[in-house]
DNA sequence: GACAAAAACTTACACCACTAGTTTTTGACC
DNA sequence: GGTCAAAAACTAGTGGTGTAAGTTTTTGTC
């Protein structure tokens, strides 16, 4: 076949073909010959829409956090809320396509997720916050959140309160006991963490500066 | 050449020059031949010792945790700076091998860090910490370390204060504000982002409970 | 001393990302 | 309206990968 009228691949299409291929077979069931045939093109033809295989990842990761909600700003001023559910939607675009979560680690898009960091900086602000520690409580959130939902999202998916899945009563007493007293769920803990977070550091704006 | 006397490869010798090849090039540049070259063996020799490449990762991901050193547990019972330490020392361990990271978040070796978390959790204990608190603690402090170190280890090495790369004064008016009112640097923001976490789990044993 | 297991080897396979070169279509310009 | 370069598909091919199968020699055990 040589050139057609109308050309057979789209980036988008390439990109949610290639999401779908991830989510049904991991980052490893993802090649180009497969991802060409799902487009019934064959895989060279790909290189004139991205320049390696890594754009397309990229592109790809890009998607899977543009999924994030943006909960709405109460006028209230209560930004703990505000983020704390900004994170639980973080979690949940993630976790939709949670066999992609190696590929976001590598090609986190910094740049789509600097326009969101700037509005919610500027929330902050707003809210009352002093400049002094935004960048605490933007940079904690964003790796409490990505530590969370990318480890979260390496396991196999399960509604139920799995946790410590080795540890054994009998050489690892005090961790059954643990898990035992406590019964969140995943989401739960998550949120939990959040909460806790952002209650820390709004009553630690004074003792932070260890020494180098 | 047929069965030497002395076996050429040891596991040991094996995960050493993996290790050693991902610090130099990073995951993508070990490939089963190099890695039989630095041994002066052929690579199809390396299964009579592993099952295949996944096993070799999975070990120099356990070796590069288990460079974790265990602080001192403290007389007085400060439980949060014994874990404040632990948390530092883990970043360090990981940043040590700092390319080896991607291969962290599907390697993890959750058997040799439940050894760890037994003793954690039996020191909580021991220093009165309530057992419904201590899977919060714990999970949350795995979540953040991970997120924060692995983040960080996949960004090119630098002492300096770097942050919002992407930010630019012109569109990103209020993070440039923030970044400059926050001198701190990477270790720095890690350590006040523990404490306040720490911090918060402390005095949150109340309203933690939203529901499912 | 016989023999199975161990530890190296060689060969081979299927797959991969990617390059080079070919063909046809399209759209723009004179 | 013809010319021509760019675009978008193709086919063919390169060098690399992980892994399987089978070979040879050494080792330790009964």
């Amino acid at each position: 076949m040589a050139r057609p009228s109308t050309p057979l691949i789209s980036r988008e299409a390439t990109i949610q073909a290639a999401l779908r291929i991830i989510d049904e077979d991991g980052p490893e069931g993802l090649s180009l010959p497969r991802l060409a045939r799902e487009l019934n093109v064959k895989a060279p033809s790909l290189y004139h829409h991205f320049s390696d295989k890594n754009e397309i990842l990229a592109e790809v990761a890009k998607t899977v956090v543009a999924g994030t909600q943006l909960p709405p700003k109460s006028r209230s001023g209560d930004w703990q809320e505000w983020f704390t559910q900004l994170s639980l939607n973080f979690r949940t675009a993630v976790l939709k396509h949670r066999r992609a979560a190696p590929i976001l680690l590598q090609m986190l898009p910094r740049d789509a997720l600097t326009e969101l960091y700037e509005e919610a900086a500027g929330y902050l602000r707003e809210c009352g916050v002093p400049d002094s520690q935004l960048v605490q409580i933007l940079d904690g959130l964003e790796k409490f959140s990505l530590g969370a939902t990318l480890t979260e999202a390496m396991r196999p998916p399960s509604r139920a309160r799995v946790r410590f899945e080795h540890a054994d009563p009998e050489t690892h007493p005090v961790l059954t006991v643990a898990s035992d007293a406590n019964q969140l769920n995943a989401r739960q803990i998550y949120e939990g963490a959040i909460r806790s977070y952002l209650l820390g550091v709004s009553h630690f704006g004074l003792a932070n500066a260890p020494e180098a």
